[in-house]
DNA sequence: TATTGAATAT
DNA sequence: GATATTCAAT
């Protein structure tokens, strides 16, 4: 059984008895194995499986915390009933416990075996004990004062992937604009936590939750930017060979297909392992040498070679943009169009036809004025090619830099016999 | 007066 | 970066 021990120190504070909050947690996934998102090379370390891992399983209410894994959600669509299990079947419950004597919050595993939140009290202690030895207190901030009125600074309350699990859960309950201090304690119905520190805690989720939604309509604009380049680009000029065949030409920019964008799942925020939950979340146990679960099916015309080649095969200059960040539109929900791939991604053979040096060219640039049907048919061939998971960390290329680069492309590998007309 | 949310402190 | 505290607005 799982325990938070909360020492009393303040008077505001709802500490009480201790209570029986009765939801289940899981155990067995360790913060260890979580998917290692912290590298400064995301290029050359980026595993675009890792990108979607265990998203197949999501379901609305708690979409994102169930990347824990073990958390095993019973009902699916409607979690509210808090019934949740360890792997194990076992069942554990989170207490707040108050105490006179010393100051702190201590997260307790009573149960069997090892779980999450064993290493969880590990944390917990390590941070108690860092910070007192030498408590830090303001002493002359006045109102700013971190003291409380027995001069004791409050404890910071651990927000545990499980209580944050029912924190969101309560949110998610009330309606994320709806959700006040208040109410999210009262359904809660931890005891030991005060208003306060939901409050806290909410200011930080929305936070984050708005965040996201920025991104969002970011990349809901790319989305749309995308669709403007495949109605065509009005250009005049050269044959469509010089386009179409791709030995003279080969767009090396892909686009993305246009991403359905399905209803918007209000929490998949802060918790989710694509975003920034790099310490706070377990990490999601996966046997070696083997390859989380994708998210997406590959596209049919997409072999998994291709997959393979994707982060080390990008000549450096190779034009390719930045995916949408993996959000509620882009993970979980399948393509609404089937066989269409998801829009995070690029065009497998992209860099195939890109020169490792510039070829000599007898054309000067504006002999090449590629006709709106070569365009499009490039486009085209663009938008049949299989596409790929793109590399985060690039933005998207501008309408002109599409021009642009059709038109680099067609000079360097114009043939010197080509008349252009 | 209590609550909320933002700003600020730790 | 996470959490606590303060404070103005309601």
């Amino acid at each position: 059984m799982l325990s938070v021990a909360r020492l009393r120190n303040t008077k505001d504070e709802r500490l009480g008895d201790e209570i029986e909050s009765s939801f289940f947690i899981g155990g067995g996934s360790g913060i260890n194995d979580f998917p290692d998102f912290c590298t400064d090379n995301l290029l050359d370390n980026i595993d675009f499986d890792d990108l979607f891992v265990g998203m197949e399983n999501e379901v609305d209410v708690l979409p994102d915390l169930d990347i824990l894994g073990d958390f095993s959600v019973s009902g699916g669509e409607e979690s509210e009933s808090l019934n949740y299990t360890t792997a194990s079947g076992s069942s554990e419950n989170i207490h707040v416990k108050e105490s006179s004597s010393k100051e702190e919050i201590k997260v307790s595993d009573s149960g069997s075996g090892t779980s999450s939140l064993t290493q969880g009290e590990e944390i917990l202690s390590k941070r108690d004990s860092s910070k007192s030895s030498t408590p830090k207190v303001a002493a002359d901030k006045g109102k700013k004062s971190s003291k409380n009125q027995q001069g004791k600074r409050k404890v910071k309350v651990d927000w545990t992937p499980e209580l944050h699990r029912r924190f969101v859960q309560v949110v998610e309950q009330l309606g994320v604009d709806k959700a006040v201090p208040s109410r999210i304690l009262e359904l809660m119905g931890i005891d030991g936590l005060t208003r306060h520190n939901i409050a806290s805690h909410l200011q930080k989720y929305r936070s984050h939750r708005k965040h996201l939604l920025a991104r969002e309509a970011e990349a809901a604009s790319w989305s749309q930017r995308r669709q403007i380049y495949s109605g065509g680009v009005a250009l005049k000029g050269c044959k469509r060979e010089m386009i179409s065949n791709p030995n003279w030409f080969t767009p090396t920019i892909g686009f993305p297909p246009v991403a359905p964008m399905p209803h918007f799942r209000p929490l998949h925020v802060w918790g989710h392992p694509s975003m920034d939950q790099r310490h706070i979340w377990p990490k999601q146990n996966f046997p070696p040498n083997s390859r989380p679960p994708v998210l997406w099916p590959a596209p049919a015309a997409s072999p998994s070679s291709h997959r393979q080649q994707v982060p080390n095969s990008m000549p450096h200059g190779t034009p390719c943009f930045q995916p949408p960040p993996p959000t509620p539109t882009n993970f979980g929900a399948p393509p609404a169009v089937p066989g269409l791939p998801p829009h995070a991604m690029y065009k497998a053979d992209a860099t195939a036809a890109v020169p490792s040096t510039p070829q000599a060219c007898p054309h000067p640039p504006f002999d090449f004025h590629p006709s709106k049907e070569s365009i499009d048919a490039a486009l085209e061939d663009v938008l049949t090619k299989p596409w790929l998971p793109l590399p985060l960390g690039l933005k998207p290329p501008s309408t002109d830099s599409v021009v642009v680069e059709l038109h680099r492309q067609g000079i360097e590998k114009i043939p010197p016999n080509t008349s252009c007309g």
